[in-house]
DNA sequence: TGAAATACTGCAATCGGTTGCTTAAAGATC
DNA sequence: GATCTTTAAGCAACCGATTGCAGTATTTCA
């Protein structure tokens, strides 16, 4: 037995006196090799414990049926919803996911994007990192027409597809909702508006108390990093605020915020929604445990990622062309919870 | 401007009127390489817009710099901490994931690392399916010696490195608390024994009651997939009981089934922990947001993943040797919350 | 029956770096 | 000044699969 070397169709080839070309061509089911010749060719490969040599394929074949997936951080809810939708679709479709994490710095992405580009990925999905300004780095891979999809934290860019939500409407509905709930003066946890998604819930939120008259107010817009503790800062600047200064309402850019916002609010006796109503983004797991329920969006990540997947790989196999469509955007739907019902009786 | 060609070591040789190997020797800095030469290989490389081409490289040099991740589910709180620690470690020392999902399916999980063992991955990282019955499908690595690195859901095997928390310990340590608080009818909601984690959790369980004197009940005991929904049915189950055949205490091997478990006996009535009090595992996020706060054991994901690949990589450089190492134990912290606190007063 | 079409299979170049070995030049030693 | 080191660089085989083109056997059809 040979431990060592690998078993390539040479062997196979050499096992059944035939040229590595029928093998190779066999193996694939290439219908030029005759019928027998392929299986003999199949079983010779399982008796011998052949396995093909990817790089050694994709060296001379051009394509790796590796997708490169660059997201600011691996550890969110959504952003594994996103991935596992994206797992899903390239495994259905033969293709694999290489996956690393800017950390929200775009020096990191830049650097991750020059690695995805060395293994030759046949695409690219990617969601900005936090302070991202350009999309140089991603140039490489225009040059070379390797498809690049953008997922929620997207850039525009006319040889590229876009998968978002409407952040503009939701942010609108959901601000709209808050208003017809009686609220007039309602705060904004926002995020950096460098980023469209959090760009646009801003606008949607501003339009909406446009729309009917209400002021847009200074105080009432705070931007962070919608982390935990940004959520619990929030909360104690409300509470530092004359009663009267005070909110009746906050719209947070995210649903961990919000949460963490209600938390440290209740705990010194605001009550909610009668005091203060609250709506978030995302429907994270988490919104669903809080009490009371989180009034929130929920758009699906597993859809996202599904969506990305797809089109990029249907591109990739010729199916549709990438180029002709420059964004998709996706359903997503506002999410009622006892945290914004100050008319009717919350239900759960 | 050739728009088709890449750009190759042959391109920078012939602008330099040197040989391919030195510029390949000179690209990665090797000592025996000119330090002007070095210089001039460099600057040309970046003039020329080269970008190396990894697996014309990884052909002929045998190994990848990736290392493939397989785990359940991509979309759990823990699991993604777990790629996030992963991925940092990975990225730090110059490596690359391929990441793919068994979807708890011991056939998926079969394809997928015979994907992963066609991509040559330097190593590889796994956990376990819920149902995966043997590790046939690890052989070809076993046998290629390719390092396999198990977490978290383990398989004893002596070639290979398990990392793992005291799962026995910690159950009987949150065991004995409960009991401590006067809990003598304790219920404890397992998942499959075949993983490691819920065996060795159910142990732990079991012995604390053995040490205190105290019956295992047969009723006491259910087992699951540990979802939301069989959070719900473990709530009704208890609640379609005659009270005095009920449960004083819950403790569930994860954080979802127990919150869910919580939320349905909450609003049917029960209080908790007066009626019954509750402790989980994993300390998700969620346990942090329920009311009462959920008692749990801590630990980190982030710390599964980076020891797991930081023990991996150094192996694959010859630092360390991972065959000797047969497993390591990482800290679990047991954190009492209000969830589980009959005699004291309820803290946040 | 002979020419053309069809069905298989093989030859050999190719993809882009890597590396053992050789060679050439410069420097050191006595 | 001859011999030995040291340093720097090149030659060419190699990794394992793919593929355009050519070659041979078999079938088809007039």
């Amino acid at each position: 037995m040979p431990e060592n070397r690998e078993v390539t169709i040479y062997d196979i080839a050499k096992h059944l006196n035939i040229s590595a070309a029928t093998v190779s061509r066999g193996l694939k089911n290439n219908p030029m090799i005759n019928k027998n010749t392929r299986k003999k060719i199949a079983d010779a490969a399982k008796q011998l414990g052949y396995q093909s040599n990817t790089f050694a394929s994709s060296l001379r074949s051009k394509h790796t049926h590796t997708l490169g997936v660059l997201v600011p951080r691996l550890n969110s809810y959504f952003m594994s919803s996103v991935l596992a939708g994206m797992e899903n679709a390239a495994n259905r479709h033969g293709y694999n996911l290489i996956i690393a994490q800017s950390l929200e710095d775009a020096e990191k992405e830049k650097l991750n994007a020059e690695t995805m580009f060395n293994k030759r990925v046949d695409g690219l999905l990617i969601s900005l990192s936090y302070n991202t300004q350009h999309i140089n780095h991603l140039e490489p891979f225009f040059k070379r027409k390797i498809p690049v999809v953008f997922f929620d934290r997207v850039y525009p860019h006319n040889e590229s597809t876009s998968i978002v939500i409407n952040n503009y409407g939701a942010a609108y509905n959901i601000t709209q909702h808050l208003i017809e709930q009686g609220c007039r003066r309602i705060m904004h946890l926002g995020g950096n508006v460098l980023r469209n998604v959090y760009k646009d819930r801003l606008d949607g939120y501003r339009q909406a108390l446009n729309d009917n008259r209400l002021p847009v107010i200074q105080q009432l817009y705070l931007t962070s990093n919608l982390s935990e503790q940004a959520g619990i800062e929030a909360a104690r600047y409300i509470l530092d605020m004359a009663p009267d200064d005070r909110p009746d309402a906050v719209f947070s850019a995210n649903d961990t915020a919000a949460v963490y916002c209600m938390l440290t609010l209740k705990a010194a006796g605001i009550r909610i929604p009668e005091d203060i109503a609250f709506a978030g983004f995302n429907n994270d797991p988490i919104s669903k445990v809080i009490e009371p329920n989180l009034t929130t969006v929920d758009y699906s990540g597993d859809t996202v990622g599904n969506t990305a997947v797809t089109n990029l790989i249907n591109h990739l196999k010729g199916d549709s062309n990438l180029y002709i469509t420059n964004s998709i955007t996706l359903r997503s739907d506002l999410v009622i919870r006892a945290s914004s019902l100050k008319k009717q009786i919350a239900r759960n």
